[in-house]
DNA sequence: TATGAATGAGAGTTCATTCAT
DNA sequence: TATGAATGAACTCTCATTCAT
């Protein structure tokens, strides 16, 4: 029981917001101890009291986006809608994330990078990326069974799906081919939702 | 004196096909210009005779990689063949260049990554990535002339298919989700192909 | 309210046990101020109240390991006992000193390298080792005195017995040269004690 | 074959140089590199192509020590001589030795409190001290060998003698007991050469 | 007395780049 | 063309010490 109030946690959410700002300035790679220091306004030594090493702070950081952005979904998804309006709103969703968060995109990528040769951020990466699949899958296994959706293999196409919005994000990002992201993301959600209507007979009854 | 042969191109070549083992081993940020030296079997100054610094390399390397990514796919379209057809030998070239070249891909993605920050880097990706998806929308274009497919924005087609392989591709390469490339490629061509039919008559009259 | 019972004493001795145990184990230069307090399972405040740096610290350390040191060999040379039992005595006593203490030894190496560039540590060190060698100055005198040996000049024999001890000491712990500890310190006292016997006569007489 | 004259050799001298002259000025530990670069009169990067660490150049440094004593010692024996004068030589090369190197010896006396912790430091000092002792004992050995010396274990006594001379030094170095560093050195040798003498017979006909 | 978060100067080491030969 | 020793600015991380509580 410390005499004073406990200011760990407020430290650390310091450390990693100026962490963000810095970041998302030079990037990782470029991000020097000391410019996060200097924009926390802390001393080094303090940093590395909070944080073990530059590898600790970035993986802590990453951790707080994939959190965060994880959080976003599982909240879209929590009220009871049809399956169209749900996908409706996972594709606003991501798309707001990445308005948000574009520059940090790039520490995301830098992380993404860093997985093929540590095995250890390729299991961190890989469970956030699991867990956002597993959300996409469940979703649409209820939706199967409930005939809102024709019978598919959901968690392949969960896959499909969370491949797109990373490829949309990585577009965008890296600058290319994408102006209007909301527009966007509604095209390419509905060309997969087209193919995921229940089949046949609805469209012959519309003839 | 009888001139010596140029030997320029194919020291650069040499030292390319250094760079890329090295890269694809260490990444390129943890890449030493020694290291590619000694893989090339050079000196120090032969290889900043050829590249004037770290950046160019990387440059140039990155170049050649999607260079031979557009090569294969424009390869891949050149048959005539139907939209249905065309759809599957890309599925399958992309998913052959992610087989091949896996550890390479970790590069690009720092390439990616750098792409944020430098408007030089920005630019060249981009026109990567333009091109590939010209490549998709003269294909989706041509398909939808023929009514082989149903009328649909080409340019966003393209774009979301494209943006679909990058995922894949990133999915694969973090290690998530994806054991069997073939399938997983199919799976997603197919959720974007069943939804590119042309319209309804097919389908009812196979009721 | 009744004065608190004096808890300096023992908090002294709880960490200089600890000290010990840490410096045992890593040496002075590499045992960080931290390790000490877990090891006292005390703060770092605490250890700062009882000793105000790291040199003081060390210090009092050495300072306990020569004093017992000197006391063993005063126990040891307490009782009356003839020339010859006695540097045994004190064979046996150093022997067992080092058996005891082999990893602390380095501590006092590192002290004794640091005496050549602090005079401050360096008057220290030599008051140990003068009190050593008084010891047995005084008895040897005491020996010749009573024609028990030889006459020599009893302080340069015994500096010459404190160099060999120290010496062996020193060989023992770099892991030079000595497996039986024992029979090594009693060849070289032997050495020595035989040519400080008493001469000729006694030699002649067993012809 | 390098166009220029391989330099190499002379570059390492200079370095070990000016660490020797930086080493002894402030020991191994509180001496930078930086510092050993200002002696050196090179530059950081330099120091570093031709010692990979601290911990290397501090060891070749060392070794260099080591090396030139045993080669001193190895010259005072080559000469044909009775073991009296032998001994004498021994008993003055060591002392030669001290005088010379007493600030070095800083240096040797960290190398030895490393040894108790680093395997490798040990087994490099152990090798340097069983040279030594095996260059006394052999001569030892040889002495007895012509009834120089009367029978004895050669090794104990030679381990016995390299004691006394790293004690003596050891001493000296911590500025303990030592004035006359000769008429010591003098005194120890005859203390050990006494007792070393072939038997009875000699000191009777001297009555 | 006792705590432990905070300090910050300074350490060893790296590595892209240069340039005399 | 080609070499590789040399450069040095800049990096991450350490740790003895302090001081508000």
């Amino acid at each position: 029981m410390p005499p004073r109030p406990d200011v760990s946690e407020e430290r650390r959410e310091q450390i990693l917001n100026a962490a963000a700002t810095v970041f998302a300035r030079l990037g990782v790679h470029e991000s020097r101890m000391d410019d996060i220091v200097e924009e926390a306004a802390l001393s080094k030594g303090a940093l590395y009291w909070y944080f073990k090493s530059k590898d600790d702070l970035v993986a802590a950081f990453i951790e707080r986006v994939f959190a965060r952005s994880i959080e976003n979904l599982r909240e879209s998804l929590k009220t009871e809608q049809p399956f169209r309006e749900r996908l409706t709103m996972i594709s606003r969703s991501v798309a707001a994330d990445i308005r948000e968060v574009t520059r940090v995109r790039s520490v995301v990528l830098e992380y993404y990078a860093l997985a093929a040769r540590d095995a250890r951020v390729r299991d961190r990466v890989r469970g956030y990326i699991e867990a956002f699949i597993d959300l996409l899958a469940t979703m649409i296994a209820d939706a199967i069974e409930r005939r809102e959706c024709r019978a598919t293999d959901a968690r392949k196409t969960a896959i499909s799906l969370e491949a797109m919005y990373e490829g949309l994000t990585l577009l965008r990002f890296v600058g290319a081919a994408i102006d209007d992201i909301d527009a966007m993301f509604d095209h390419a959600t509905h060309l997969v939702f087209d193919s995921l209507l229940p089949p046949a007979r609805t469209i012959c009854d519309s003839d």
